[in-house]
DNA sequence: TGTATAGTTAGCTTCATGGCTAACCAATCG
DNA sequence: CGATTGGTTAGCCATGAAGCTAACTATACA
């Protein structure tokens, strides 16, 4: 009761694994059985397990088990979620990038009114914008 | 030094954690030294500064010290990385979402010329598309 | 019915992660 | 100069992640 990790958490979690996204790879192109996905991998079949496990409960893969087969499919919807984080933040940055060109403009006009006075010598930059 | 793990892995794994992604947002929307950076934070700064160095070695974050105080600023270019992989995905999921349209027309065509045979005892559906 | 197949559970190791304190530079400021 | 501020290094600890083997369940096939 103690594990408060958001959707995002595990879902990034989910994916710093090669293995893992090697698996969302594979079930964009289509849904596939345990057994078919954990073939290409060098693994032991339990450790595969966990990695599906993984997958599931960060909602990135369902799985139906119909027989003795399992049968994995994504979920869009997670893998949308997660990119629309980096959306969002892009959308800042830019509205930031934005907001500096504007101050470079500044800048530029007021050293044409003021003219080159001191000879330069900061080479690094401290300025907090 | 046996660590080979690829820069996707790093940068994933940097925005797994919730401290680390309030990070990159509010570098997102500029600069900031470490202390400004650490202020909302209820952790020791040494725990920190472990966040910033994750982010550093994912390559999401660039700092640059002057005089005592260490300025960080976001690498666009790194997260915009991570962004193309979902694209990436997407892009792949759509193309199989296409199929798969195109499939199920072709089921369609084929129930209207055979009509409705067999009693339909497949629920589950096993096909490697 | 008996055997092979497909997953699953349990339990163990090892190493990485995330947090802490304490002590330590190195710039500033009074 | 001496104290403060801002960051850093070192080292400890608890937890969790990623792998394994061995043994088990349950379906499918002959």
């Amino acid at each position: 009761m103690a594990n408060q990790s958001s959707r995002l958490d595990q879902i990034f979690a989910a994916l710093a694994d090669p293995t893992r996204r090697a698996i969302v790879m594979r079930l964009c192109a289509g849904e596939a059985s345990v057994g078919e996905l954990a073939d290409p991998f060098d693994m032991a079949l339990p450790s595969f397990m966990k990695h599906i496990h993984v997958l599931q409960t960060s909602g990135l893969v369902l799985s139906e088990k119909s027989g003795r087969v399992r049968t994995c499919r994504l979920s869009p919807d997670a893998l949308l979620g997660a990119e629309d984080w980096f959306q969002q933040q892009r959308a800042i940055w830019e509205a930031r990038l934005d907001r500096f060109e504007a101050y470079v403009m500044k800048l530029k006009k007021e050293k044409e009114r003021a003219g080159a006075k001191r000879p330069s010598r900061t080479t690094k930059r401290k300025g907090s914008e």
